[in-house]
DNA sequence: ATTCAAGGCGCG
DNA sequence: AAAGCGCGCCTTGAAT
């Protein structure tokens, strides 16, 4: 798939094809390269920054629990946000009721999967599965959590309720996703659909705000007009940058500050960026 | 030779 | 009966 004009491989990127406004890419489709595992991460280090230049990768960090807690207004979620907490950490703390500094790795495992699974619109069902517990101990995490963070209780009830009522749920930047079977008889296609409607509004608004972002870069790095640092690839909450070595400081700090900067929530958006020779090492 | 669906698996 | 959202690519087996 290398292009022999250029020497590379080029993804192409699709803006009209997800439910909820991410990109996705094909021929290659570069969004799914392996990353969790050692042998992933090898595959990874074949995508080379060029001679004298650098890969520079910026991600959002947990874009859409913050997401969630913007869209809620759980004042617990906010101010852990507001306070630069590690999320999961917090979220063991309150669901097993024991200090920040006290929390098991055990802990903060299921915590986790409890936040992941909440984006979702996952059941105690489901999470009894994902954690490999009982049902009865999955229901009490799901029902601790919801007595801690009764702000995101409130939400997805009223987001279940406005996706019946109207038939869509919006993003922040106002996609709508249409819900054709919210209100079907038949109950497995009405919850997918409640789960669909959970989960559009912050998936879709984390791709308003880095579409938002990749604008302002394009805007800037237009007007520098020198091609010392260019936007290569779009991961969903990440963008990669091929720059030049003596520009990759100066460089990393604009593209922080224009991620952490593309929409302004009720929560910090925070940004990390990794340099290297690959995009292995970037991270 | 091409198309389609299903199952499996990679990513966020 | 199903049970966690959003994608794309590969293989398999069947149909065209």
């Amino acid at each position: 798939m290398i292009n022999p004009l250029t020497g590379r491989v080029h993804t192409s990127y699709h803006q009209a094809v997800t439910a909820t406004g991410r990109l996705s890419s094909t021929d290659p489709n570069l969004q799914n390269i392996p990353v969790r595992n050692d042998e992933g991460r090898r595959i990874r280090q074949a995508f080379i920054a060029g001679k004298g230049n650098r890969i520079v990768a910026a991600d959002y960090s947990q874009i859409e629990l913050r997401i969630m807690a913007h869209l809620s207004q759980d004042k617990g979620l906010l101010d852990a946000f507001a306070h630069g907490e590690d999320i999961h950490r917090a979220t063991a703390s309150e669901v097993f009721g024991v200090a920040l500094d006290k929390v098991s790795g055990e802990q903060r495992r299921s915590a986790k999967a409890i936040n992941f699974g909440l984006i979702y619109g996952m059941s105690a069902f489901g999470l009894s599965r994902q954690l490999n517990i009982g049902a009865g101990e999955a229901k009490r995490y799901m029902d601790l959590y919801f007595e801690r963070y009764p702000g995101v209780l409130r939400y997805m009830e009223n987001t279940r309720q406005l996706a019946a009522s109207k038939g869509y749920v919006e993003t922040l930047d106002g996609r709508r996703l249409w819900l054709p079977d919210i209100n079907s008889s038949n109950a497995i296609r009405r919850k997918a659909a409640e789960r669909a409607a959970i989960n559009a509004p912050m998936q879709g608004t984390a791709a308003d705000i880095i579409k938002r972002a990749m604008i302002a870069v394009d805007d800037w790095l237009q007007q520098r007009n020198d091609g010392a640092i260019r936007m290569i690839m779009q991961v969903h909450d990440e963008l990669v940058f091929e720059v030049q070595g003596d520009e990759v400081e100066s460089a990393s700090e604009q593209i922080r500050a224009l991620m952490e900067g593309s929409m302004k929530l009720d929560v910090p958006l925070q940004v990390e960026v990794g340099v290297g020779e690959n995009w292995d090492e970037a991270h």
